[in-house]
DNA sequence: TATTCATATGAACATTTATTCATGTGTTGG
DNA sequence: CCAACACATGAATAAATGTTCATATGAATA
């Protein structure tokens, strides 16, 4: 993975190892990095994005989500899991219907700050 | 795309239409949830956080970056691009080398929350 | 208990995406 | 002007991901 030679655009060698020491320093543990870059990657979908706009209102089963959303119960399913396991909604049963509702506050935190960024 | 048929588990068809309702009201517009999307797309890759921790510290250029993550300057040059597009870092050349840093700092709040959620 | 309804899940398929390799662009120094 | 350097970029490949289809699970009801 790595260059053969480094390049030489920063002959000023204190500057440079500096960098390399409070990079060192400061960046995440290499799990914490893997870890956040799963959770945003829950955010990179607009189906589960619009899935957390809908519970940012009501808690909801499945099948109103499918409706509201206007695809399969299918779909909506398998997006709802990854959502769990991330801990970004849960869910509670009540007859044949799970409802679900967000985990977390933090969830529209997160949002809110991307919709920031958008209107920058 | 749709079901045939809904499901029957919210009979009481006042809420089910207030849902609707609702959520036709608050939803963002497909444009906006897209880019939404595709924003968090951007986060979700832990080359591209890993980039932006280094520039969290420092401006630096290509070479330096390739460096101190240990990775190719195409790769991480491909990521720079990303990065770009989407406005979360700027550029500025100086003689053969091509500086980055934040380009807004959004970015380092929308982290913090993940980190903050990560931490739960 | 058998059936129906609401939801979950596995496999398959198409699409997206991150990295590599080779090469192109733009700048500086000789 | 030419060679060397820093960086960008296009094509190719492998891996990850979202949706669909078919089917399984689990609870209520007749």
């Amino acid at each position: 993975m790595r260059e053969d030679k480094e390049c030489m655009c920063c002959d000023t060698v204190e500057v440079h190892e500096d960098l390399i020491k409070i990079v060192h320093e400061t960046m995440p543990k290499e799990t914490v990095l893997y870890d956040l870059a799963e959770l945003f990657k829950v955010f990179g979908d607009s189906t589960r994005i619009r899935i957390l706009f809908v519970l940012f209102e009501a808690e909801v089963c499945v099948c109103d989500l499918a409706e509201a959303l206007n695809m399969t119960q299918s779909a909506i399913s398998h997006q709802l899991k990854v959502l769990k396991q991330n801990k970004l909604v849960k869910s509670r049963r009540e007859g044949k219907s799970i409802f679900y509702s967000l985990a977390d506050e933090h969830v529209r935190t997160v949002i809110d700050q991307g919709l920031e960024h958008i209107k920058e």
